[in-house]
DNA sequence: CCCCCCCC
């Protein structure tokens, strides 16, 4: 027969600190439904009574996902908060589980332990405070407030603190103790509502973890105080929904702060408050990951790339990016994009391990990659268990081992495993008519079409669609089926590229066109299809205007079933600062000699 | 009140 603890849920929903009771598990229930925020509300016995006011610490969800907490399972739980929340116009104490621990698996308990009943009438009616008071202004309801076991002293002794986990927009009245586990540079922006400064920072306790935003004012008050892995008691900040789309923390709610917020560093936090939790998976369960999923890795750097400077299509801004190749036990790599200061001030040579927090993963050219966010939290040579088995092993063995890479990155489709292709494979191969293929050639730009280089372009954001001229004066865009009142020009160039095998029509725009524009005219004249005997003479006579293309072909089954075939890169650039050993080894590899 | 997170 298994015991538990009686009586225990009573004692607790009333106040009564009851120190490492033994509950049954009788079920769960998801309170959020996106992916990233979910928050478990258990139902929980002591055999005597249910409770269904409990509440699980957002860290020990996946004792929730891995089928630890299974129905009928007997827990101990080792620590726990009492928070209280508005339950229509009640009070109502709800039970915050921070540790737990399972003691004996559902499936071997297999049934319901006695035959507990409700409690909520007896809990509701002890627990209603009275009406116009806040939790925190009842002095025996204070007490609650605070963690029941292993209460470390607060250096401010009246300092009260709410878990995280139980915030929400209906209280303003609590002060949070939490750490810092990350904090983004400070970015400035500007739209039609305005313009301003913010940085933004993540923030954990024992319960759970939130988003905290620091705009204009608040930003330069707050920024250089805070630190990253300290904590600090912070309290009359507002709480707003958390927009999911930007905010992947398990919260339903973010945090902004506001000119009466107060934040004061704690200097004694002890260990009441858990430092930054990673989720290591391995570098090879990455294949399995969708695009834009969130992910933590323990990884050696086993090589550092040049920092690249680049201009982004969409926005035309500046961008600096670095890549590192990371590798861990499983002898898979992967590509990891870093950004602006992080990739100038990251040059290091010397295996580095890295823990990462929050990279998130893409997809390109069939690979996978990784690529750090603002909320990334990025650790070089951490001083924890993990990151020195890891040492060992890459000092040991790793570094000799064969690897094999999840990325298709630029620099690894160039190298000497023959992903420069011919034209002629490329027709062979049919690339393009079932999906998007990205490939290499080593071609002559054979001839270019100038005529209606420029067209107009829908101004909205990421769409290069053609615009159709309507007669009100306003510029249609079939694609977002919308009416513009301007447009953009872009540039659009028709090229014919011929290596010695075949030759192929491209399109270029904006970048790559204007490359070419610039780069060569159509010095070789047109060549006849299939005139490879000529072109083959004239093309190892004219060296000067071979180039790498990369060539991005898709069949477009709107277009009658056209193969649409776009130069999306040519090496060597002049344009774009790449890296000069990987202009070196495509020098090499394509027999390029003047670049 | 941001919401960009980029590139091939």
């Amino acid at each position: 027969m298994y015991s538990l603890t009686e009586g225990a849920l009573d004692k607790i929903m009333n106040g009564i600190e009851v120190d490492k009771p033994i509950l049954q598990i009788l079920g769960h229930k998801k309170l959020s439904n996106s992916n990233s925020g979910d928050r478990y509300r258990l139902l929980v016995s002591d055999g005597k009574r249910v409770n269904s006011f409990t509440m699980l610490a957002t860290q020990l969800n996946s004792m929730i996902t891995d089928n630890v907490l299974t129905e009928f399972c007997i827990c101990q739980i080792n620590k726990y908060a009492i928070s209280i929340v508005n339950n229509g116009d009640k009070k109502k104490r709800v039970m915050v589980i921070l540790n737990i621990d399972m003691k004996v698996p559902g499936e071997q308990v297999g049934q319901k332990i006695g035959n507990p009943t409700n409690a909520e009438a007896d809990g509701d009616s002890k627990s209603t405070t009275q009406p116009g008071q806040s939790a925190q202004t009842v002095p025996q309801q204070q007490s609650t407030l605070i963690p029941k076991h292993n209460v470390q002293q607060a250096s401010i002794s009246d300092i009260i603190t709410t878990p995280i986990v139980a915030l929400s927009p209906y209280h303003n009245r609590w002060v949070i103790k939490a750490r810092v586990v990350s904090k983004s540079s400070i970015r400035t922006w500007s739209n039609s509502r305005g313009e301003g400064k913010l940085f933004s920072m993540d923030l954990i306790d024992e319960s759970g973890e939130i988003r905290c935003t620091a705009f204009r004012d608040q930003c330069d008050k707050f920024y250089d105080m805070l630190e990253v892995d300290k904590v600090y008691y912070i309290s009359k900040a507002i709480l707003k929904s958390a927009n999911k789309q930007f905010n992947n923390l398990k919260n339903d709610y973010e945090m902004t702060l506001t000119g009466d917020s107060e934040i004061i560093p704690c200097h004694d936090a002890g260990n009441d408050i858990p430092s930054l939790q990673f989720d290591f998976i391995p570098i090879s369960d990455i294949e399995q990951k969708q695009a834009n999923d969130i992910i933590d890795v323990l990884a050696i750097v086993k090589s550092c790339g040049d920092l690249q400077m680049l201009v982004s299509r969409n926005t035309g801004r500046d961008m600096k990016k670095r890549n590192v190749i990371l590798v861990d036990e499983s002898n898979i790599t992967v590509s990891l994009s870093l950004w602006g200061t992080q990739a100038e001030e990251f040059n290091r040579s010397d295996n580095p391990v890295l823990a990462i927090k929050g990279a998130r993963i893409g997809e390109f050219n069939g690979g996978k990659n990784l690529s750090t966010l603002s909320s990334t939290v990025m650790q070089i040579d951490p001083d924890i268990p993990a990151a020195h088995k890891i040492r060992g092993w890459f000092n040991t063995l790793g570094h000799n081992e064969e690897t094999k890479s999840l990325s298709r990155t630029f620099e690894n489709m160039t190298d000497s495993t023959g992903s420069l292709i011919t034209f002629a494979e490329a027709k062979a191969n049919n690339l393009g008519e079932k999906g998007v293929d990205v490939y290499t050639v080593k071609a002559v730009i054979n001839f270019l079409r100038s005529e209606n280089s420029l067209y107009k372009s829908c101004p909205s954001e990421n769409c290069k669609k053609k615009v159709i001229d309507q007669a009100n004066g306003m510029f249609r865009c079939e694609k977002c089926n919308k009416e513009y009142p301007n447009f953009m020009y872009r540039l659009l160039g028709n090229i014919s590229l011929a290596d010695w095998t075949d030759n192929l029509w491209v399109t270029t725009f904006n970048d790559e066109a204007e490359k070419i524009l610039d780069a060569t005219a159509a010095e070789l004249g047109e060549l006849k299809d299939n005139d490879n005997d000529v072109f083959l003479e004239k093309f190892n006579n004219a060296t000067f205007k071979s180039f790498i293309f990369k060539i991005r072909a898709k069949m477009e089954t709107f277009n009658e079933n056209r193969l649409r075939t776009t130069c999306i890169g040519i090496i060597p650039i002049d344009y774009r600062a790449y890296n000069k050993h990987l202009i070196a080894k495509i020098k090499d590899l394509a027999g390029i000699d003047n670049v």
